[in-house]
DNA sequence: TGGGATTTGTTCGTATGTATC
DNA sequence: TGATACATACGAACAAATCCC
């Protein structure tokens, strides 16, 4: 499910939609570690600015944790 | 003082005279940081492009000095 | 003790598109 | 047409926490 730039939908939704779907299908399991921001912009092609306003959306909805100089980790079920 | 978005005088304009009175009353010391772009656009409800016009002319007036990364500070005296 | 690498946190710089008046 | 205002997106710099050697 590559990005697209030219989508009506907002690239950093599209991420989060990603990872949302990682997370409900278990391929990122409670409590590992999401990619680093540095990892999800290489691996998609997009700016840190996009990477993280697509991991606060997660933040909000209760999916992750962010753990400042470690790491965003998947909610405990 | 709540921004009026239905005032003749434009947004960016408005809060370009908050902050000029808190420099000239002091609230706003010399030397010291305006609130970040972040704190300004929640404080008062408004984008980042207006709270940055509303610097843009406090910077024109020398009134303050912008520093990439750190923040804007008050002008010294 | 120290230093370097990695990672997240915060800040300003710039550009583009859209909508409204 | 131009000015205003918002949202999106990418860059760049600085700061702080963590980890490992």
């Amino acid at each position: 499910m590559p990005i697209k730039h030219d989508s009506a939908v907002p690239v950093y939704r599209q991420l989060a939609a990603i990872l949302r779907e990682e997370i409900a299908s278990g391929t990122l399991a409670p409590d590992s570690p999401l990619p680093s921001e540095s990892r999800l912009m290489q691996e998609h092609g997009i700016s840190r600015d996009t990477v993280r306003k697509a991991i606060e959306i997660l933040r909000e909805e209760g999916l992750v944790v962010t753990v400042k100089g470690k790491g965003t980790y998947v909610a405990e079920g």
